[in-house]
RNA sequence: GCCGGAGUGGCGGAAUGGCAGACGCACUGGACUCAAAAUCCAGCGCCUGUAACGGGCGUGAGGGUUCGACUCCCUCCUCCGGCACCA
């Protein structure tokens, strides 16, 4: 039961914030106080409203930002809507309401959940993707990239479903059928825009050095654009004088142990390399190939598959004939298409020479190539020819030799390659941002900046146009137009943009959100970039931030930005958790069975959610305690609708309110780690907040309590004050929020013992708790007789004196375990504490009769006496 | 398969070379109450002997470094996340 009146505090200091604009950030950089600018990744504003995971990162920052701003930094904290998206479009084609309408009623529904949360955005500076005033400065960038020819049209493949008339989105193909109906999917060509993100690979992996992220998310983003160094080689392919096949490979070394070539389906020297006997069987090879999406064709990696075209290459190195294959375990779109295969030292071209009888040549020893590949280092052997010899050489050096061989000889050169693909950009889709291009007698063409924004127009329906265009393909009047500058005939563009582009500057807005001149003006933006902390979910880990990188990097080169990387310091917050749930299995008859047990057996199983007192744990494991020898499965699930373990905020914040909610979110675990719900540890915080609340109003609820005095401040007081401060002080800056609670619970447990308690702890106190619980610590504020907010009162700053103690008590271990402690003055010396260690009747026996080898003093923290 | 991260009481977690289990939850006992809830007080890793008070074991497993290891090093196991024919 609830004591202190937190939903009257909590809608009166919301109010209070609203109405003052206590959280506004002015519009002029203030160049007297240190900026910090503190970014929440925004949210997609879905119609199921906010669930837990959104307050754990937004009161994470939350917590950051009160803090700052506190100890007088000028902060910037916005918040916006990535509303452009699929869920919208697709409730659209449900229902006819345009996507436009649902996005308002959802933006609406999300502002008030945020704000029921307290937390302390500048509202004044809210953007929302979908805005035209916002869009056109997307609209804007993308003509930036399109100038500096980072944006160019190709055919490139999409998910088509006859069915439905549509293109989909990888999300929204599983196995190969549409998600929404099971119908069939196939690959189809199309006109797409592309952007050119690959001329960017060097720096985008580079500049991660600098950043603080964290190191698993700079590792992704590492692998994601995978660069590596090698070689490209030309071979000649026999009977062809003059025709060449290039390749790629990170092992120039085994260049004498390349006993096939093979090429991609999609090739385009296959054809003129199938010999007439094999042109049937190729044919029909690349046709299935061309069926298969890339999930299917790396999904059936149990069995390589391939075809020999025939025709044969020469090994530049010793002009050894090697046969021509095709096979779908090379991809075009990754190197050169081509490989040169050396299955002794390759895992993938080994167990293709396996599948077809190929030939194995080791030139790397030091594996055994009759079992496995080889793929570690070695010297080499077999490798020389009349032109060059490699052998005795080790790998690196190999690699050396032989690329300067091939460089000399004209016959290769050094390569770097990257896995990271240039970025498909558009989306045939209605609800997003469309292309600022029209095409003039076919060719694209650029609108001018000044006739943006290029507004969405109103569509009579949102069905797809059926031969997978957008929907905006459909509308005449909107695609048929002129080029201003010539008056000639001109179409639109017709598709848009992916929900990634608004969300790639976002951050950048928020620092002018109402320019209509230029997406940020540059003296505010010199003044704010770069973000100082960024906080979100790890599923963006690699797209949304590499994405967003890069066109920062675009908007560095074409001066617009300051800064070459927009995020200083990087946050994930991990996700949480449904409460954990004890799953008992029963089989078809009712019987209880062991779960692992009939799992193996593929037996259909029922499931029975149980009560924890109903388990009982030995070892690692969970047994039933009704029948001990049946094991019960004890995990937390991820929170879905279809388990029924999802948590309403709203809910919690109307049961114990939104300082509880923050609180608990907070005190739960480290905030990038994984962890489960609990109401019960709700409850345990919404303890502390009354307990806090007691501790500053008498039970009538009215007044201040009358133990709050204006009296001196004891030592032990200061004392338990100053390590409160010294702890939540420190642990804010590293962002540790569940040991800062921790510690102001201790706080707590020594002052509620205290009558009278002293109102100068009391405040420090309160201040402390603000950035936490923000509407509780501002009511205790004001009852404490302050007017106005405590926003921006001072942080409370640590004397150390007060944290030294007159006495110590130093533990004291014999042979590192502990037999006793002793007490000592604090400015006792090293010498008076051995002699009071060895001298204490707790250390006495464990003495008698040995020799004292060795004394260990941990100064004020331990003694240790090594005897023998 | 590869790359990251993590394994600590009944549960969430704390301690990053120096008293393992802070803080919270759950549980047990007590106070208050006609009673219950709330609140307050006390106890709470496991085993073991006991009169006060000890002793042994214990941070996924095994080994190593050190006066001393949850913490550092090596090998292995399990779980979570990501990538997965990238030549």
């Amino acid at each position: 039961m609830s004591v202190y009146p937190f939903e009257k505090i909590e809608q009166k200091w919301q109010r209070y914030w609203d109405e003052n604009k206590t959280f506004r950030t002015s519009d002029e950089p203030d160049r007297a106080r240190p900026k910090f600018y503190v970014l929440d990744m925004f949210p997609y504003p879905s119609g199921a409203g906010l669930h837990v995971g959104h307050p754990e990162g937004y009161t994470a920052t939350d917590i950051v930002v009160r803090y700052k701003r506190m100890k007088g930094f000028n902060v910037l904290h916005p918040m916006g809507w990535d509303a452009f998206g699929l869920p919208a479009e697709n409730y659209a084609l449900e229902t006819g309401t345009h996507p436009g309408v649902t996005t308002a009623r959802n933006i609406g529904r999300f502002r008030v959940q945020l704000k029921s949360l307290g937390f302390s955005y500048d509202w004044d500076r809210e953007v929302a993707t979908t805005d035209p005033d916002y869009y056109r400065w997307t609209q804007w960038i993308f003509l930036k990239l399109y100038e500096r020819g980072l944006a160019y049209q190709a055919e490139v493949p999409v998910n088509w479903c006859p069915a439905l008339g549509t293109v989909l989105a990888n999300e929204e193909v599983v196995d190969g059928k549409s998600e929404r109906g099971g119908h069939p999917v196939v690959r189809k060509p199309m006109r797409q825009w592309m952007l050119r993100i690959t001329e960017y690979a060097e720096r985008l992996l580079k500049d991660l050095e600098g950043l603080d992220w964290p190191e698993s998310i700079k590792e992704m983003q590492r692998n994601w654009i995978g660069r590596s160094e090698g070689a490209e080689v030309d071979f000649e392919v026999e009977g062809r004088p003059g025709e060449k096949i290039r390749v790629y490979t990170t092992r120039p070394d085994t260049l004498f142990g390349a006993t096939y070539m093979v090429l991609a389906p999609e090739h385009p020297m296959v054809d003129a390399l199938t010999a007439p006997a094999q042109r049937r069987a190729v044919q029909q090879y690349r046709e299935q190939a061309s069926r298969k999406s890339d999930l299917e064709r790396t999904e059936l990696q149990k069995v390589k598959t391939g075809v020999f075209t025939g025709g044969h290459a020469v090994n530049p190195v010793n002009r050894a004939k090697i046969p021509i294959w095709v096979a779908d375990y090379v991809s075009i779109s990754y190197g050169t298409g081509a490989i040169m295969a050396v299955p002794a030292h390759d895992q993938r071209d080994y167990e293709f020479a396996r599948q077809f009888d190929i030939p194995i040549v080791e030139v790397v020893a030091g594996g055994d190539i009759r079992c496995a590949a080889y793929t570690g280092d070695g010297v080499l052997v077999n490798s020389g020819s009349e032109w060059v010899s490699i052998n005795g050489l080790p790998v690196p050096d190999a690699k050396e030799k032989i690329t300067k061989w091939l460089e000399a000889q004209g016959l290769g050169c050094r390569k770097v390659n990257y896995k990271l693909r240039d970025w498909l950009f558009s989306r045939q889709r209605y609800w997003g941002e469309p292309f600022p291009i029209i095409f003039v007698e076919g060719q694209p063409k650029p609108l001018s900046a000044n006739a943006l924004p290029l507004v969405l127009p109103e569509v009579e329906s949102f069905k797809p146009s059926g031969t997978g265009e957008s929907p905006l393909a459909t509308i005449e009047s909107w695609v048929s137009t002129t080029d201003p500058e010539t008056g000639k005939p001109a179409r639109r563009e017709t598709n848009t943009m992916p929900q990634w582009a608004g969300s790639c500057w976002y951050y950048l807005r928020f620092i002018d959100p109402k320019n209509d001149h230029a997406a940020v003006d540059p003296v505010k933006e010199r003044y704010w970039m770069p973000v100082d902390l960024y906080v979100g979910g790890a599923e963006h880990a690699v797209l949304h931030l590499l994405y967003a990188r890069f066109w920062h990097k675009v908007l560095y080169d074409a001066g617009v930005v300051s800064t070459p990387e927009p995020f200083r310091k990087l946050v994930n917050q991990g996700m949480i958790l449904g409460e954990m749930e004890y799953t008992l299995y029963r089989d078809e008859s009712g019987q209880p069975v062991t779960f692992a047990d009939e799992e193996l057996a593929g037996k259909i199983v029922r499931e029975e959610r149980i009560s924890e007192d109903e388990v009982e744990k030995r070892g690692d494991v969970y047994f039933w305690k009704e029948q001990p020898e049946i094991r019960i499965e004890a995990r937390s699930y991820k929170m879905s609708k279809s388990r029924g373990n999802v948590i309403n905020p709203d809910e919690v914040v109307r049961r114990y309110g939104a300082d509880s909610l923050r609180l608990y979110e907070m005190f739960m675990g480290p905030l990038e780690q994984v962890k489960p719900w609990s109401m019960k540890g709700v409850e345990g915080v919404h303890r502390f907040l009354n307990r806090v609340w007691r501790l500053f109003v008498d039970e009538a609820g009215g007044s201040l309590h009358s133990e709050v005095a204006g009296i001196d401040p004891s030592r032990e007081q200061q004392r338990a004050l100053h390590v409160a401060i010294k702890k939540v002080t420190e642990d804010i800056e590293a962002m540790r929020f569940n040991t800062a609670i921790a510690a102001m619970m201790e706080f707590l447990n020594e002052a509620q013992k205290w009558a009278p308690r002293p109102r100068q702890v009391l405040e420090s106190f309160i201040l402390l708790l603000a950035p936490f619980a923000p509407h509780l610590a501002e009511e205790l504020w004001q009852r404490l007789g302050h007017p106005g907010s405590l926003a921006l009162e001072s942080w409370p700053a640590v004397n150390p004196e007060y944290l030294v103690e007159d006495i110590m008590e130093i533990p004291v271990q014999v042979n590192g375990k502990l037999r006793g402690r002793v007490r000592v003055p604090a400015e006792a010396a090293q010498a008076s504490v051995l002699a009071a260690a060895r001298a204490d009747a707790a250390i006495l026996p464990h003495l008698a009769g040995k020799t004292i080898r060795k004394e260990i003093y941990v100064p004020g923290r331990l003694v240790n006496l090594v005897v023998g």
